[in-house]
DNA sequence: GCTCTTTATATCGTGCACGATCTTTTCGCT
DNA sequence: AGCGAAAAGATCGTGCACGATATAAAGAGC
């Protein structure tokens, strides 16, 4: 038994909550942004994904994402239903969905580029060097990732 | 108009995707050993506040973890349901509800510590002052919740 | 004392995250 | 060819997050 005061000790000293607070508020930031252009922030960054690489399969945009098929498949059939993107059977391949990008899909980057401006503005000017911020939370990631999988 | 390919660019230049893997990975990373006490991930993260500060209103509570009534009444009812902890109106203002542990709730901390002990262990070995990383972590959720608040 | 407003919490509907399970297709082996 | 295993997605149930709305108690102003 561990002493009962000892550390982990307060909410403050925790990283876990730093993390879960600091991605909650970033997701309050974005989200009444998105919502103009009827996006959720999950949504939004899958999309971010499939500008970045389209014509992908399902597995591998959750292999990028880091989620499985049971949270994309219903992501996706919502982005196909207002019409961003296609999901289609390869032909080749039965098992497998390519996920495709429509017109109004990648019209769709410029406009959130637009409407998120206001926050990448601000993101510069604290920009206290974003990229090692990035490639830190990236290495914990990875580690906590390792961690997971060691269970 | 934004130029299609310019910034924001790709997923891993994005300070919001590095932010949201992170805290699914960390999330993952919990999750086995917390099921082992039957816990969720903010079900202990709510239990870290109170096992800091006891009978506090479901407001009070809020404010510290950043999360509102609607979110947490169905949490709080659920640690209340496997006895954790008791709400209870407050007498002297019937609008207000009191949060408490109970025995059992107290005594968690001792076990979610010892379930935890592994993670905790791996934190401070890799440990590259975790205390800068969670304060720095802090002041992007304030300047989050700040941008959040002008819209 | 009686409305009007504010405050504290609860309820509801939608979407995400994920463990568990299922279906279909492909592959490996003999 | 035939069959068992593996792979790729889909489906379902639970819990969290939150906008919108509801309810009920307390306070304010007259």
């Amino acid at each position: 038994m561990s002493a009962p005061t000892g550390r982990p000790g307060t909410l403050d000293q925790q990283l876990c909550f730093a993390i879960y607070s600091a991605n909650a508020a970033i997701h309050r930031m974005y989200r009444p942004h998105l919502s103009k252009l009827g996006l959720t922030y999950p949504q939004y960054i899958t999309l971010l994904a499939l500008w970045e690489r389209d014509d992908v399969t399902v597995g591998e945009l959750g292999k990028r994402l880091f989620l499985e098929t049971n949270t994309l498949t219903p992501l996706l059939k919502r982005l196909e239903a207002v019409g961003h993107l296609t999901r289609t059977r390869d032909p080749r391949d039965e098992r497998v969905v390519r996920v495709r990008l429509t017109q109004g899909g990648r019209a769709l980057q410029g406009e959130a580029s637009d409407a998120l401006s206001c926050i990448h503005t601000l993101a510069e000017e604290a920009g206290t060097d974003l990229d090692v911020w990035i490639e830190a939370l990236a290495a914990l990631r990875e580690q906590a990732l390792e961690a997971a999988k060691a269970t």
